[in-house]
DNA sequence: TAATTATTGCAACATTGTTGCAATAACTAT
DNA sequence: ATAGTTATTGCAACAATGTTGCAATAATTA
């Protein structure tokens, strides 16, 4: 079974209804590799034939937020993103010249600082997020 | 000299004029130690008696960060940060629970991994944003 | 003190995000 | 396949954040 078929199921599962728009939207985020808007992904129902409102799109985003099926990064642009949660862990490279994004993944490269956080200033680490902003190798 | 002394001068020498709000807002974000939002900013001015428009606290904001004498910080509750640049290099522990920032130094910690990325992804990383969340030694 | 022009305030707008409520459509059970 | 239940949606209205153009103001220079 496909990843994002488990994500259908798992919703199923849960008592809530596969709509359209819920299903196009997990879709859409499930097929792009860097981040999306909710105004892209807005745009991008829409190219598809199924207008959403605003207001069903910022909630449905809530949703899979709620459900841990996505998960929301903020960079530096002003702009709030979104991305399927994938089962590795990575950051996001920022190209400042031409925007584009590529992941990266670090391995658990910060879980001896967490622990060290924890010892020394008594702060018990949830989650963090890491973006490194530069150039990428076509802007160099 | 004092540290925000040395700002006005840099203002002034570089051709800019030291404004009774421009100075009032580099004293409000030298004063803090935690992050401000704009609004934040903009209320304190309104305390000390100096209503300013929300555009010219925007307008100062760009001015400020141009010049590389405050930075952004956008942290997950959806809400915009400024903070004075200071000579040490720090991160932030936000409590999910009571809001509450501490500052964080972590050394040159990341220098590595960013060496490797270079090496690995060609990308050239020329900033960074690490924030963590969790629970503050009160909230845990 | 007057002249120059950077800075400011105002009005108007754009974007993002939220809430209440009535209409709609997904699912369930028949 | 159909009817009933209610999760989901769209709409209207709003709130917060952020931006732009332009005329008025005030910080600096001469």
């Amino acid at each position: 079974m496909r990843d994002i078929d488990n994500i259908f199921e798992k919703i199923k599962r849960d008592g809530h209804r596969l709509t359209k728009i819920r299903k196009a939207m997990v879709v859409i985020l499930f097929a792009e590799k860097c981040l999306l808007s909710a105004s892209e992904i807005r745009a991008r129902l829409s190219a598809s034939g199924l207008a959403a409102d605003r207001t069903t799109v910022y909630r449905e985003l809530g949703f899979l937020l709620e459900k841990n099926i996505i998960k929301e990064i903020r960079i530096a642009d002003r702009k709030t993103y979104y991305e399927i949660v994938s089962p590795e862990h990575h950051h996001h490279l920022v190209c400042t010249k031409c925007d584009s994004v590529q992941e990266i993944v670090m391995g658990n490269h910060l879980k001896r600082q967490e622990d060290r956080i924890y010892k020394k200033a008594k702060f018990k680490v949830l989650a963090h997020s890491l973006e490194f902003y530069g150039l990428c190798r076509k802007c160099k």
